[in-house]
DNA sequence: TTGTGAGTTGACGCTTACGTCAACGGAAGC
DNA sequence: GCTTCCGTTGACGTAAGCGTCAACTCACAA
């Protein structure tokens, strides 16, 4: 079974040691050691790839060990087994919302640059102006982007 | 034309008026002044709900002030607005990747949970027992993880 | 034997995004 | 005139997530 070293890990990912160092540190990995230096197993790379995308979708380190260790439930009661899945769906929630979010964000920016290659267009060929006046804002502010998100 | 004070907008918004000062120190915000207190707008109330948004998906309180600020252009020169425009389309990258991760992570979620609901389902009514030996590990951390995204 | 390169453990530093006082300023009600 | 709000400006404190040394170990090649 392969194993990997910190900085062949650290390169794949990249990120630097200290970072791997760190979330050993804060419990969410635990490699093995031959001497005293770190082995990697496939189990610590595959988690090492979980927490990077736990923390590209805005979880913090915390949310994520707690996740890994959700994981990690073996023979719980029946109570702690309900409690992981309700975990499980906040997360999910959380991440739906999210989600939505960055749609709306979408839509916002996409529409946004459609009206600037407009105006670059317009600028382009033949030096037509744009029907702006040069004082006032290329883009108002609509309340849609206040309304109950 | 209605305005808000801080209070009525960190009660709406449910942040604290130290977080709404602290976006103008950093300049994302500029209310007008009644001697000395703030008096927001339709545009800052809007620019608030757009912070939070950005926040929310993750982004930076400088990567916001750059996007509002690119909001703000009026009369760029067109290597000015073809700036703008890369810039929004990076920031558009770096939301689909997100959401793409998001993706992944929801149906990590859901897999997880579906199984924990089973155990559940197991346990729950007579007590029959899961296929689970008591020591082994409940999910296995496959390499899907760990492969490139 | 002496580097050289990769790894290790502290320990302190730094940035972001505010929280949390303290001290003060007007307006409003009694 | 006094209190009670609601607001203000510093100023310092804090948590998260590492960066950045310094000082040391160990294996291995020259």
């Amino acid at each position: 079974m392969r194993t990997w070293t910190i900085s062949e890990l650290s390169g794949e990912f990249g990120i630097t040691p200290r970072a791997i160092r760190f979330y050993e540190d804060e419990g969410l990995i635990q490699p093995t050691r031959v001497g005293q230096s770190r082995i990697y197993a496939a189990r610590d790379r595959a988690r090492l790839a979980l927490i990077l995308r736990g923390k590209r979708v805005g979880f913090s380190l915390d949310e994520i060990k707690e996740m890994l260790d959700l994981y990690d439930v073996k023979d719980g009661q029946a109570t702690q087994l309900s409690y992981t899945i309700k975990k499980f769906s906040q997360r999910i929630s959380a991440l739906e919302q999210q989600r939505a979010d960055i749609e709306h964000s979408l839509e916002e920016l996409r529409a946004a640059r459609a009206r600037l290659e407009v105006l670059l267009g317009e600028k382009q060929p033949h030096r037509k102006p744009a029907n702006d006046d040069g004082h006032g804002r290329l883009i108002g502010f609509s309340m849609n982007a206040a309304a109950q998100d």
